[in-house]
DNA sequence: ACCTATTCCTTTATCGTGTCAACGAAAAGA
DNA sequence: TCTTTTCGTTGACACGATAAAGGAATAGGT
């Protein structure tokens, strides 16, 4: 275990002290004997796996808070997060968003480029802009993760059946490896959301949960017993075309009543906006409309809540979770739609199974980048490739 | 590591060689080689973990196959199954059904008792009775697994709030082990049929798929990378008042057009007989009446099946299985609602989506005690008891 | 018949990791 | 001050895994 003298990268650490990393990170400062009970390891291991990484300045020992128990108070350790640094990036079919964030998954600074078209050069070009232009020295970032869509496995290395790029086996981390000189890890965009909103969002601290995104399309991400599911080849949260009513509008596939036909972005505003004749309604317009207690806005927004709340039922029948978070950039509508969501919740629910708590999370492109971000964290921390590739 | 000198239990065995027994159940005979490649470990280890196994006559090396490969065969290990035998049983609030299995899931004899009431003493005193019936000689048997209804973990000990027994933290695993003396372990019973599917019934060899029951009520096991999923409280799997259609029959909760009001064996047996005006319709009947013509019992069949086949796609679309196994005693009805089920998937199935392979496992209540049967070996080669209770 | 490449299996020395048992340290309460 | 409780460290030790090296068994080419 060659370990570099002032600044060891997550990555070259062991097992055993990525664990102890891992678990600090999610679990805030901990005390070796807490450390020791949750990892079901003896206190002696906990003293020699910690040791090297306090010395080197990765762990350090909090002042103790007042102590509320009987013996000697322990000593809390806590992870100097801002030390280590990832950068995550999100390929849209027309824009590349990207952020630096630290271990525990907070944004330090963000930026986003065009994309006049979707060739693997021009792709390419813009993320090692965006990786140049936010990385502060060389050699300050340990990893990159790049969320995109796709049939990607958690840390892969090669874009599988993107359809928005029309991308299929590139080896695309290899080739930004040898660009930019950073370890870099793809995985699938609605996955890497679903890691982000777990370690550092609403959904930490939550052993299951779903998070349903409502935008462009519906997508969704699920975690079970803190492992975030991905089915065969991420093909988990194909949820769009659910059906959820026998009738209403056609979706872009000429499926009657399914989810995307009431949830996405470009059902809504035509739904408010062919009624009116105008042409020019977007979001925020229907959104406006319904302010001013527009019946047709009204009822299409009601629609949504419903579909949105028929897919929750379904997915707390399905597999038990005791809550759902809600997410992406359609997400504005919902103080209009969460009468209808929650009488659909309540409709369609097993009577057996309890209500699940639904959190809104109103988040931008910036949150993909981030969970991107998060997922190179975990990367390192959980299954690290062989040998950093020297930046030098 | 005290080892009985000639037949090791295999909850006595340390974590490796219990992965290599797990591995090679699951996979048939292996070579030593292809066992590291699987196990992620080097060839040396391999041989250290095997040999003690086979000087115990534990595991022994098959006859080599024909060779394809060019250089020195391997020499397959195969694992002397029934060696080691297990016990499985499944309580319902009428029977106790009890059979013995050997390590693959074999069963080689069965038995079961009906309940005269449900109180802990009558439970208890017939498992035992069935127990003593079912085993050959005493110390013989390495463990019991007993499933049955409520919320209990993979592998625990007390029953929880069981509904048909009107049972709540009562500890089984205890009370039956001072009696007989055998390792004893609970798990929910449609968890336990799921783990039965998936080491030695249809599911064999399938990393992702789902189980359907359909009888009394429907049931759900969900197996994703290989692991049976559970949710929080094992309340994965409360599938049956999923809404299904906007029109139809009421189920037993008032609920209006739910999948239970048209699979569940009352429902399609009410759902014919009422009509035709008789009350002494069983499912068998129906099935004859749909045999002969009637459009009654054809329509419900057929209704049967697009109920199905909406949750099949509604499953295969949230988690992307490529693969959903039905099963429960209620699938005799399958002939008749084939079409209808097929018909329903289509519609409703994601168009990104594969279509699922539907596999129909015809089986009956013995299943469910051989699933408990697996759960038992399940327990004894991922997570064992400290030291087994010394059955002399 | 012989050699080579290949794959498999085993042995030896060694190392990393974890535990046990014992002990010292720091608090609260009697 | 003494006891109790919990925390953290130390050293002896066991276990499991590996790397390196070499023997064994096969196919295919010369």
């Amino acid at each position: 275990m060659q370990r570099s003298a002032d600044a060891p990268t997550l990555g070259s650490l062991g097992p055993s002290a990525r664990a102890v990393v891992r678990t600090l990170l999610l679990a805030g400062p901990l005390s070796r004997a807490e450390l020791a009970r949750r990892l079901e390891r003896s206190p002696a291991s906990i003293t020699k796996i910690t040791q090297p990484l306090v010395a080197d300045g990765l762990i350090s020992e909090d002042t103790a808070p007042p102590g509320e128990s009987r013996g000697r108070p322990g000593a809390p350790l806590v992870l100097d997060a801002a030390l280590h640094l990832f950068l995550g990036v999100k390929v849209t079919a027309d824009e590349v968003y990207a952020v630096r964030a630290d271990a525990s998954g907070r944004v330090e600074a963000s930026a986003h480029r065009p994309l006049v078209d979707v060739g693997q050069a021009t792709v390419v070009r813009e993320i090692i802009e965006l990786v140049n232009e936010l990385t502060p020295a060389p050699g300050s970032i340990q990893a990159l993760g790049v969320g995109l869509a796709g049939q990607m496995s958690r840390f892969d290395r090669t874009v599988r059946a993107n359809a928005y790029l029309g991308w299929d086996r590139v080896p695309l981390a290899e080739i930004l490896e040898r660009a930019t000189g950073i370890p870099t890890v793809l995985s699938e965009d609605a996955r890497a959301l679903t890691a982000g909103v777990q370690w550092s969002g609403p959904g930490r601290g939550m052993r299951d949960f779903a998070v349903l995104t409502v935008g462009v399309g519906v997508g969704l991400g699920v975690v079970i017993e803190d492992r975030v599911l991905a089915g065969p080849t991420g093909k988990v949260g194909r949820i769009g075309h659910t059906r959820v009513s026998d009738s209403g509008p056609l979706c872009s596939q000429g499926h009657r009543g399914c989810a995307s036909a009431f949830l996405t972005t470009r059902s809504v505003t035509q739904g408010i906006g062919v009624p009116h004749g105008r042409s020019d309604v977007d979001l925020d317009a229907a959104i406006e409309l319904a302010d001013a207690g527009d019946e047709v806005a009204l009822r299409v927004f009601d629609d949504a809540g419903h579909a949105l709340g028929v897919l929750i039922a379904q997915l707390v029948n399905m597999l038990g979770l005791p809550a759902v978070i809600l997410a992406g950039d359609g997400l504005g509508m919902l103080a209009h739609a969460r009468t209808g969501m929650e009488a659909a919740i309540a409709e369609h629910l097993d009577p057996n199974a309890t209500a699940p708590e639904v959190v809104a999370f109103t988040s931008g492109f910036d949150e993909w980048a981030r969970g991107a971000a998060v997922v190179a964290c975990q990367w390192m921390l959980v299954d690290p490739p062989r040998s950093d590739p020297d930046p030098a």
